[in-house]
DNA sequence: TAACGTATTGAACATGCGTTCAGCTTCGGA
DNA sequence: TCCGAAGCTGAACGCATGTTCAATACGTTA
């Protein structure tokens, strides 16, 4: 029996690999037997270690959440004592890129969990709310921002419109060109999502002086 | 034979239902033996009429792309001679809610088609993007927006902020307690994009003097 | 070494799906 | 009035899916 802390057990790649997949195609559409293939195993091996393919579902759900918490940890502890700021001096889309590979299922993963009908899914947007609400608090009390006459609902918006980067993403990619959730993209859209916030759409205090 | 003008033939009857039941769950959740019982009819009867589940769905995209064109044509109509301008004056969302009825099944049916890999999804996507890049266009000629230096990326910008309440609805209504796809839930969503593209975060111009 | 539990397989099973089809009804036009 | 096409049904078919299961290989323990 190889032990839990080396993590190539075959248990693993097929978490991995269901992870993977779940995340580019959504589960309904992936089958058990392609889990199996990606992770060179029988398809009776996936449900023996898993149960069914609903619990290597839940696992993979689990898996997402806690490693996004577990980030969501990094980002407070790097920021201080102070709760962290998702917006807008870092955006969430801007964390997922900064402190993940580039080719981690993760955004994908998140993305699938908040379109699904799952309770996961729900509780992981409010989540992010509370998160949220208590950025646009510190930013208010530190006088970077108004909390406006409405706080909650500027906060939904402030989420909303740093999701729409994740769930928009392949879109954007094709329209602009460039994967918004790569470190070439988010130099493009981040810059521009602080002249918004900062002075709105009447104006643009920085110059264009310095290309790429 | 009942003529095509007198809406109520049995195929249209399926294809309600099945428009219906495909935004509320989603094609792949949908069976045909659901539709048909929904339509009160058989499931031979729906493949008699569509040829396949799948010319069922492709015949429901085409409704809904041709119906939220008819929308936009109307709307452009109204704003008189320009092309209208969906950010910030009349945001995509606002124009769904004034529109359409309460319970219509089109914003759900265009999220789901957003969110698809279909074809259909990217165009729809690419057109809301072109819509979105003239009416900022519109903007900065009439003076009332800047193009800033990456107009690409904040045509964008705005178009994925719009979207995000279209792809977020539920979620939203869920920690807001009112769904922002009504009347009553743009009246509080509408004032604080209006704030933020005016004036960014930093300051409220507008008093808080009547409630409700 | 013997016993045992875990990892793993491949074939089989049950189910729900989209689809087919033969036959019945309905109804407009010759 | 009769015919033929269209509307429509219910049962059946084929297939892919998730799942089960008996059997095998292997490493650990007594």
């Amino acid at each position: 029996m190889r032990s839990a802390s080396e993590d190539r057990t075959a248990r693993a790649t097929i978490r991995d690999e269901a992870l993977r997949l779940f995340a580019a195609h959504g589960p309904d559409k992936v089958t058990v037997r392609q889990i199996a293939t990606a992770a060179e195993v029988s398809p009776g091996l996936v449900v023996h270690h898993f149960g069914s393919k609903d619990g290597l579902r839940a696992e993979c759900d689990r898996w997402a959440v806690e490693t996004f918490e577990n980030l969501l940890g990094e980002l407070t502890r790097e920021e201080g004592g102070a709760t962290w700021a998702p917006e807008p001096t870092g955006s969430l889309h801007e964390a997922l890129v900064r402190h993940l590979p580039a080719d981690s299922p993760l955004p994908g993963y998140l993305r699938r969990l908040l379109l699904s009908d799952e309770e996961a899914g729900r509780l992981l947007f409010r989540r992010l709310y509370e998160v949220s609400r208590a950025a646009l608090d510190d930013l208010a009390r530190a006088g970077r921002a108004e909390p406006g006459p409405d706080p909650a609902v500027r906060a939904a918006l402030l989420l909303a419109n740093d999701l729409a980067v994740l769930l928009l993403r392949e879109h954007l990619a094709d329209v602009l060109g460039v994967d918004p959730l790569t470190r070439e993209g988010m130099a493009r859209w981040a810059p521009e999502v602080l002249d918004l916030y900062a002075v709105g759409l009447g104006a643009t205090p920085r110059a264009p002086e310095e290309g790429a």
